[in-house]
DNA sequence: CTGATTGCAAACGGTTTGCAGGCTT
DNA sequence: AAGCCTGCAAACCGTTTGCAATCAG
C-alpha cells in the first residue's frame, strides 16, 4: 500500500512487465544510486532490503529494464575489447540490434564540447560521439 | 627491407615500442581491416600469416598499441555492463585512468546530430556523448 | 648479454543458462 | 491453472597471468 508500491506498478504496467518484490527493490535500489554502479555494486545494494536474493536475478532484471525501456544501456560496445585506427575524427553510428559499429565521418559535432569548461576541472582529452539506431540491415531483416 | 618494414620501424620509435615480426604482421592486418574488429577477429586474421600466433599475444599487442598511442580505445566503458537510470537528457565524462563515469548536465550538443540525415538510412534512436579525460582525482593522484 | 616478447595452459571475472520450486496474473 | 520469476549451481566466454624458451637491442 505505500505510495512507493502504487507508482511501480504503474511504471510496470506502461512497460508491459510483470510486478514482484525483487523487481521493485531492485529498481528503487538502482535510483537511489549515484552514478552507473555495476551489476556486482547493484547486487550487494539489493541484498541489504533483500539477503536471499541471487546475482542473477539481479541480471536478469536489468537486462529486462533496458529491454522494456526502464532504463537504458550507458554503452553499447561493452564487452569486448574494440580500438580505433582511424586517425581521421570522426564518430560512430551503432546499431542497438547487431550492434555494429560504422564510422561517421565529421569530428565537428565534438568540437564546441572541446571548447566547454568541465565542471570541477575535469581534463578533455577527446571527445567520443555514438549515434545509436537501427542500421540499415537490421531495418530490412523481418524481425 | 620492404617498404613496409621500414615505416613500421620508424612508427615503433616513434611510439617506443619494440619491433617484432608480430607485433609488424598485427599492426598490418588490423590496418587492413573494417570497421572495429575483436580481438577474437583479429587473431583469425593474423593467423593466416601467422599461423602459430597465440591469443595472448594478440592481447597484450593490442593493449601496447593503445598504451603507446598507435590505437585508440573505442569506448572506455567495456568490461562490465552499466545503465543509465537519469531521465534527463545528459552526457557523460569518462574518466581515462580511473574509468568514472560522471553525468555532464546539458544535452543540447547531441541535438544537431538528432536533425542530421544519417548514410545509408541509419534509424537514429539517441546519441551518446563521451568526454573522455582526466578527472580531478586522478590529476591530483601522485602517479 | 640482458631484458623484452612469445606461446602455452591454467586461472579469472563477469555474465548466462538450466532447472526445480514458488509467486503473479 | 498456466506461465513467469526466483535462487542455485554449473557452464560460458572474453581476457589475463605465470612461466620457460626465444628474440631484439
Amino acid at each position: 500500500m505505500p505510495e512507493t508500491l502504487r507508482s511501480f506498478r504503474e511504471l510496470c504496467a506502461r512497460h508491459g512487465i510483470a510486478v514482484t518484490h525483487q523487481r521493485q527493490v531492485l529498481y528503487e535500489t538502482m535510483q537511489g544510486m549515484y552514478g552507473h554502479p555495476s551489476p556486482e555494486e547493484v547486487f550487494e545494494a539489493v541484498k541489504q532490503r533483500i539477503p536471499s536474493i541471487s546475482l542473477a536475478t539481479v541480471y536478469k532484471n536489468i537486462h529486462l529494464f533496458v529491454e522494456s525501456g526502464v532504463f537504458r544501456e550507458l554503452s553499447m560496445h561493452h564487452g569486448t575489447l574494440r580500438v580505433e585506427m582511424n586517425d581521421v575524427p570522426h564518430h560512430h553510428m551503432v546499431c542497438s540490434v547487431c550492434r555494429k559499429v560504422t564510422d561517421l565521418p565529421d569530428g565537428e559535432f565534438g568540437a564546441p564540447l572541446l571548447q566547454t569548461a568541465m565542471p570541477g576541472g575535469f581534463l578533455v582529452e577527446r571527445v567520443s560521439i555514438d549515434v545509436i539506431g537501427v542500421c540499415p540491415d537490421c531495418q530490412a531483416r523481418p524481425n
